[in-house]
RNA sequence: GCCCGAGUGGCGGAAUUGGCAGACGCGCUGCACUCAAAAUGCAGUUUCUUCGGGAGUGUGGGUUCGAGUCCCACCUCGGGCACCA
């Protein structure tokens, strides 16, 4: 079907003419741009910033139909809000599509860029085009260079020699945040590790603040997204306990350090386990079974992550020869090397004990070794039954500790450690430190120079950018597993800027989650060229009043922004500690039950959609599909319908008879009663994100409007144009052009944007009369027409003199009748 | 295995503090307009019914005058984490 008439004669609705003509005036307005003058109050809506790979798509179009609600709901409130948009334009698609077309990865994104850009200005997005940024311009990744360095300066970045993610295909190292389920998570390519030397962001300084300021955040982001950091970050209390590891032949006596949650059951440790590909494992063998754990490393090394990390597969492990001593008993524990403990977890080192832990049993049972319960739970023996009892109990066959409980045994345990000064209380995180270095091409350069005399220097600030060369095109950029820029000789090749001798560029780039973790503050003064941003205005603007964005992000970029903006409120730049008060998921948009995909021959082109139904309807559909959060089948919904109803609500406009600032107090009072509720109703549902309950109760006073200028008042009366009114101004947060086009017939100068939203008379939100309920048993058995404000009296004695209710009682006494006036009445019979 | 979230008509989804379940829309059916169709408008649409009424919000219990909503147990689906000591 088509909505669209051909022409756009007087009295036909056409989004194309509206299309046509609003977008060049509201730019002359300048209605999306802020005061920024403090003359309001001011708000900061954003929408995750796009990465340029094409022209928009669904998923688009449907996050930023939701942030635009929010943005062009806080104008008709009044506040002075901040919408930009930028682009997040570093990546490896651009190396990739360069490499194949023998061209700069510069052209394919920047042309991309403004594809986009004329899509999102003919899907109206209320955005200060003025702010709009790229993350791939010299002035921009400047300012992450600058941020970059400060972090270096505070310690907080810094290389180091460890085994890296590595993706093959990609030919580059990855974060931990970047690894899912063993594999790439850009391109589902399985991770290999690899020792390499690499830069990190210290962002586990930071895991204790990243973990209790989430309480600010609480009941303002989803969550489940919260729940996914707090699991991310993995905090665990428990205590660090020092072992003596026995001399044995050449090898010195060592002292070594685990990390546990149960100190309680220190008694019943009855062996040792460190990490068998760590170096450590290597530094404790002794020479007699020195081969054997190189096999096993070898064995261990073929391993994929997601076997190695199985629960399902047999214990292994070998014996190093050497004893650890328990510290409270003296005990001689054997200390085996296994791959069930984790390198890189706690000190890659652990006291097992087997009772009560089912991976340290298991591994008792698989080599035979001994099973001593310390903890009375009253279950069976774990030695006989195989089942490590985890739970409360009663301590036993541990000294001073017998007969306390779990939760007392464990501070009993690290006091009498600290006593002897082999132990303390520790807590450890999960979380590492973000990996940033990446070896490929179109990324911020990372601003070090190496030098043989001075280490590595970093990049004076006057020398900023370090701008990425503009010779090197296809095939140069080709992955090798080092960066491209190692290639380009004349770049890498600079004077050390602290002795002036012969040095090197550092040839990696940077994570382009790091470009993200700061732009948020960039928008505030884009222009800026003192700084990252206006020390004037960062704090008018930060935090985010409200941020939208896909739920793949959960983890990766909000917590990188997270921990960023921290450091920069710990170097003094910006007062807020947390950069979103509040969070809002989208779904995604899916046809046929399926994630969109080439694969599956299922997409849906945005712009097909937009030329068949017209940008209002597409929006409009997206909105009132469902909830923000909930995904939306393409296959469910309806476009037309949709068109059908902005062309009904078009056509109030057209026979409004009334002129404009008509007294409505004269009006019909149940269209002016109808009208009120929705205006009134539409706050509490914007702030709660139910906007598809919004598109309902517009729906609503739309047909009640029809219906009164039809049969009722008619077009003239003042109600109707009161609530036309209220339905341009509220449409306008979601079909921007059919509002703009209503105000316009309304008799108003543009723009829609700047109306304010209604006043609510108070005294209209009752009704002249309302339906009571007369249960039974709380059953329905009548209703009653009855005034607002009738008594509990009144209506008890209306419900009891209700034929229905006599029959039905049929005799029988009543025991008890409950009232709630005006709505309901429940007789309890005998 | 652990941690979140969710189960409501043919479909998407509504339902402040427990108080008329199914708002609004899609689809479907019928009617009007039309030579006809499209578009548009109007009416109907949880289900069973002996037309009085009965049943009904994943299942089974419970609290209450009254439960989609609160409590307990379970089932199913979605998501996250997972040999994390």
């Amino acid at each position: 079907m088509s909505v669209q008439a051909e022409t756009s004669e007087e009295g036909v609705y056409s989004f194309a003419a509206m299309e046509a003509k609003w977008p060049a005036i509201w730019d002359e307005l300048k209605v999306f741009t802020p005061l920024d003058d403090g003359s309001r109050e001011r708000r900061y809506v954003l929408d995750m910033f796009p990465y340029p790979s094409g022209d928009l798509h669904m998923g688009h179009a449907e996050a930023f139909a939701m942030g635009d609600v929010v943005a062009r709901y806080w104008r008709q409130l009044g506040y002075d809000v901040l919408h930009p948009i930028g682009w997040d334009s570093f990546g490896l698609p651009a190396e990739n599509a360069a490499i194949k077309h023998n061209a700069h990865p510069s052209e394919w994104t920047y042309t991309n860029i403004d594809t986009q850009a004329e899509s999102f200005k003919r899907y109206a997005i209320s955005v200060d085009w003025s702010r709009r940024l790229h993350t791939s311009d010299p002035e921009y990744y400047r300012w992450t260079q600058w941020l970059f360095k400060r972090f270096h300066d505070r310690g907080l970045a810094y290389r180091k020699n460890s085994p890296v993610n590595w993706c093959p295909k990609d030919q580059t190292v990855l974060a931990n945040e970047q690894v899912v389920n063993g594999a790439c998570e850009r391109c589902g390519t399985i991770v290999t590790k690899k020792s390499l030397n690499q830069w990190y962001f210290k962002i586990t300084d930071y895991a204790d603040r990243l973990l209790e300021d989430m309480d600010q955040l609480k009941g303002h982001w989803p969550e489940r997204v919260l729940a996914m950091q707090r699991n991310w970050i993995g905090r665990s209390e428990g205590a660090h306990v020092n072992f003596v590891i026995e001399a044995a032949g050449e090898k010195a006596e060592q002292q070594l350090t685990v990390f546990t949650t149960r100190p309680d059951t220190l008694y019943g440790a009855t062996f040792f386990v460190v990490a068998a590909d760590a170096p450590l494992a290597l530094e404790l063998v002794t020479p007699e079974h020195a081969e054997a754990l190189s096999d096993y490393r070898e064995q261990v090394k073929k391993l994929s992550d997601i076997d190695r990390q199985s629960t399902e597969r047999e214990k292994t492990g070998v014996f190093t020869g050497r004893y650890a001593v328990n510290p409270l008993t003296n005990e001689l524990l054997p200390v085996w090397a296994a791959d069930y403990v984790l390198a890189d977890y706690g000190t890659g080192a652990i006291m097992a004990v087997p009772a009560h832990d089912q991976r340290d049993l298991d591994f008792a049972r698989a080599f035979d070794l001994p099973v001593r319960a310390v903890l009375d739970t009253g279950a069976e023996d774990p030695a006989v039954s195989g089942v490590a009892t985890a739970g409360e109990g009663t301590l036993i066959n541990s000294g001073n500790l017998d007969g306390l409980s779990k939760a007392e045994g464990i501070p009993a345990a690290i006091k009498i450690l600290e006593e002897l000064g082999t132990g303390e209380k520790f807590v450890n995180f999960r979380l590492r430190d973000w990996l940033l270095s990446r070896q490929r091409f179109w990324g911020t350069p990372i601003p070090i120079v190496h030098c043989e005399s001075c280490g590595e220097v970093p990049v004076p600030d006057d020398q900023l950018p370090v701008r990425l060369p503009d010779n090197l095109r296809g095939e140069a950029l080709s992955p090798k597993g080092t960066s491209p820029l190692a290639a380009a000789t004349d770049w890498v090749n600079v004077p050390c800027p602290a002795c002036g001798g012969a040095a090197r560029r550092d040839t990696d780039t940077m994570d382009t989650f790091v470009d993200s973790s700061w732009y948020f503050m960039r928008f505030a003064s884009p222009d800026y060229t003192e700084g990252p941003f206006d020390p004037a205005t960062i704090n008018d603007w930060m935090p985010v009043g409200q941020y939208v964005g896909g739920v793949e992000h959960a983890i990766l970029h909000l917590l990188y922004a997270r921990f960023f903006t921290k450091v920069i409120h710990d170097m003094g730049l910006v007062e807020a500690t947390e950069p979103f008060s509040r969070l809002l998921n989208q779904g995604q948009v899916l046809n046929g039950g399926k994630a969109m995909s080439k694969s599956l021959g299922n997409g849906v082109d945005l712009g097909e959609q937009l030329d068949k139904y017209g940008v209002d309807a597409v929006r409009l559909t997206m909105i009132f599909a469902g909830p923000p959060e909930d995904d939306i089948d393409w296959a469910d919904v309806s476009p037309s319908g949709s068109a059908k109803f902005l062309a009904r609500a078009w056509r109030l406009g057209q026979d409004v008879a009334s002129a404009p600032g008509t007294d409505p107090s004269t009006g019909d009072a149940a269209l002016r009663s109808a009208t009120h509720r929705m205006v009134h109703d539409t706050k509490a549902l914007i702030d709660g994100h139910k906007f598809n309950v919004v598109v309902a109760r517009l729906m609503e006073l739309v047909n009640a409007t029809r219906k009164v200028i039809d049969t009722g008042a008619g077009a003239a009366d003042p109600a109707v144009r009161e609530a036309v009114e209220a339905v341009a101004v509220v449409l306008s947060l979601f079909a921007p052009y059919t509002a703009e086009d209503m105000w316009n017939q309304l008799g108003h100068p543009a723009s829609v944007v700047n109306a304010g939203f209604p006043a609510v008379d108070a005294s209209l939100l009752v009704e002249a009369s309302v339906t009571a309920v007369v249960q039974i048993q709380g059953k329905v058995r009548d209703r009653l027409e009855v005034a607002p404000d009738i008594s509990d009296a009144d209506l008890e004695a209306l419900a009891l003199a209700s034929e229905n209710v006599k029959r039905t009682l049929d005799g029988r006494g009543i025991r008890k009748v409950i009232v709630r006036a005006p709505k309901l009445v429940n007789i309890v019979p005998a």
